[in-house]
DNA sequence: CATGATGGTTACCTCGTGGTGACTATGTCC
DNA sequence: GGACATAGTCACCACGAGGTAACCATCATG
């Protein structure tokens, strides 16, 4: 080994620690992909709702404030009579949804090898 | 929207949900990638815990039996006077290691759109 | 004998994640 | 008027991630 080439990787402002923000607990990558997905990259609140089975209105308008004030997304709303709000995707996040479909994709291409993973269903939250 | 299409995408059981799960919470990628780093995938305890800055002793366990046991790593004791333990990458270990280096090399390669980043330093456990 | 390195276990505690459900507000439909 | 959909807030609660620190066992060193 390199001497001193993991340590200074894993410094806790590195970039790859960083980019695990990302993925770490929560639904922003699924919202990152499922805005995506739209047209334009743009959604309003009950599609994207419905879109993203299991979620919880309560984290959902909590993980989109978050990642409205990370500067992923954009939240536009039309003071039309029933309140119609619009979430889309930032150029930043434009940035980020490309790692999230690479991701994605190597899971879609690498389904064999998540069956071979025996994740114990025990934790991971209520076990589904 | 192709109707349908995303709803599909995102069951409790799909291949993307399943590689959240590698990145979420924990050191596991950390730990793939550090002992990929290593020749031959493999690294003695001691190394692995000085390799990575931050983890504790308990969590370092926690995790490298889980990992064993999904079937990513392997254990070998070598009982020696003063116990030697070497954790070893699978081939299926190998393969995820794969994913991990993509998702790194990606955040070496867009620090800036990780510095654009405004995660608010609250959360996060105890804010680093 | 005390210290340290080996690898690990355990009890204890914090707190972030994330779910449920009630509640607000307004306009339309029946 | 009541139900429903729009979008959202808030109180409440459960649980797992994850950290700290003490402890076990053994041998070598000082």
């Amino acid at each position: 080994m390199r001497p001193g080439s993991d340590e200074q990787e894993w410094r806790e402002d590195c970039a790859p620690r960083r980019v695990l923000e990302i993925f770490a607990t929560k639904w922003t990558s699924m919202i990152l992909h499922t805005l995506a997905a739209r047209h334009g990259g743009a959604a309003r609140t009950g599609v994207l709702h419905r879109s993203l089975p299991g979620i919880s209105k309560k984290m959902m308008v909590q993980t989109l404030r978050e990642m409205e004030s990370s500067g992923l997304i954009d939240r536009r709303v039309e003071s039309a009579v029933p309140p119609a709000v619009e979430y889309s995707l930032t150029p930043l996040g434009r940035r980020f949804v490309g790692l999230v479909e690479v991701v994605y994709d190597w899971g879609r291409e690498n389904s064999d090898a998540l069956d071979q993973l025996r994740i114990r269903a025990s934790s991971r939250r209520r076990a589904g």
